[in-house]
DNA sequence: TAAGATAGTTGCATAATACCACGAACCGTG
DNA sequence: CACGGTTCGTGGTATTATGCAACTATCTTA
């Protein structure tokens, strides 16, 4: 993760020119681990005179204007080189910017947050060239742990994200390795959701919206009656359901 | 609207420093007139050396450090010295960045997109500082210019999150004036909508959300049956109906 | 072979909307 | 001052996707 070697306070040059704010891109990378939703966070460098040092934060990190050929691409890289994953589940989340979130003068940073297949995660962390990352278990609205600079406003807004479009979204799929029984699609939601569902109303909304499509004479064997393996109709496009799931007194902003 | 006075190729400084992306803020300003959707757009200075000279582009332009405090407080700045207004709706519409949308080299922005009460469209536009400015029909997905940069892509971008929008949320009460009848809100909606409504449903609709009150004794009249006159329970906050409006047909994407 | 556990189905209740029809209040005209 | 025309406002049934509950099916384990 590149960091600008002058750390000193202000960047502007001689400058008839416009004082420019720093950019960067991070991203709020969930996955279930054990039936519970994961964050992966990275423990900033313990070096004086950088910010936060020693603090988890979110990966992410400076654009790198050779290398980046536009901000997805940038998230995309970074994704690649802390999980080793290449494609997955990956929506713009908003844009955070300000005079004083980062002690070193005005800056921006566009957030991102990616869905990824249970079977990647298998692959922890790569502890690359940057320092310690972990998966860190959502409790509540975000994590148990202060993160840095504005990064706890970041993730509890990827979490509000997530959790409300659960309700009318099929995005909890993108959590699942390629094949999966519906009951383990139906414990995927109920994961994000933090709350279980019927399963007769779930599978009739499921089958619906053509989520999924059965594979001929594939089942899971081992625990009890087999079930059934599906895949996804389509493995990048999520599905819209025609109404939000749960009792409408549970539903409210944003 | 502030433009770096070297508009020379690359702006990074003798620069052990990182070569960083500049950065902007957009504003997509809706408001509806003689029951349209209208944008503001600008005319871009007729300087040579300055990118897409003359042509229409939506108002913004670079954070200024000093003054801005923050994203939201840079697109409000801009949104008054526009239109006066100080307080409509305003919501985060997403962040474009790229090293080719801006030919000055690797650019990125913040779009918010603002609803503007009829009422404050009155002042059409201050010929302020700036140069031209002037409310553009919305047509089909976007407007029947070409723009500059991908201001085009970020307004479909606006006019479709709108359009989405308001399928479950009230915003579209954001473009009226303080005071309104039942029917005024509902032609809002259908402008909008670009769809022809129940005027049964979405009353009773309107009725179970306590989107509005009724002012006691207050009946627009002049048109045959008198209108009882309503204002907004909370002026600022849009509210979320429990299922969508219209068909599940006709419903779509994200 | 019976008990337990997970998979999968069926039927009725409920809630918010679509669709259609009607009544109410005011405006113009003759 | 009756009467059609227009806008305002309401009431009734149909539709659709979900919630809820009971039931059947298939395998495992002892």
């Amino acid at each position: 993760m590149p960091t600008p070697s002058s750390s000193s306070t202000k960047n502007s040059c001689n400058s008839l020119d416009f004082e420019r704010p720093s950019t960067t891109v991070d991203v709020v990378m969930f996955a279930v681990r054990d039936g519970r939703l994961h964050v992966l966070l990275v423990k900033r460098a313990d070096t004086p005179g950088e910010p936060f040092p020693g603090q988890w934060a979110l990966p992410g990190g400076y654009i790198d204007v050779l290398k980046d050929e536009d901000l997805e691409a940038c998230a995309l890289r970074k994704l690649k080189e802390k999980t080793g994953v290449v494609s997955p589940y990956l929506e713009q989340l908003g844009s955070w910017g300000s005079k004083t979130r980062d002690p070193r003068g005005w800056h921006s940073t566009h957030a991102y947050f990616a869905l990824l297949p249970t079977a990647s995660v298998i692959t922890p962390v790569s502890g690359a060239n940057a320092s310690e990352a972990d998966w860190i278990p959502i409790v509540g609205k975000g994590v148990s742990h202060k993160l840095a600079f504005d990064h706890q406003t970041i993730l509890e807004a990827a979490v509000a994200r997530l959790r409300n479009k659960v309700e009318y979204t099929s995005l909890p799929a993108f959590l699942l390795p390629e094949t999966f029984t519906l009951s383990e699609l139906q414990t995927a939601f109920e994961t994000v959701l933090g709350r279980e569902l019927d399963k007769s109303s779930f599978r009739k909304r499921v089958e619906d919206a053509e989520l999924v499509v059965a594979l001929k004479n594939k089942f899971r064997e081992g625990s009890n009656r087999p079930a059934q393996i599906y895949k996804l109709r389509s493995k990048t496009a999520p599905v819209f359901f025609p109404r939000a799931i749960g009792d409408s007194k549970s539903r409210a902003a944003k």
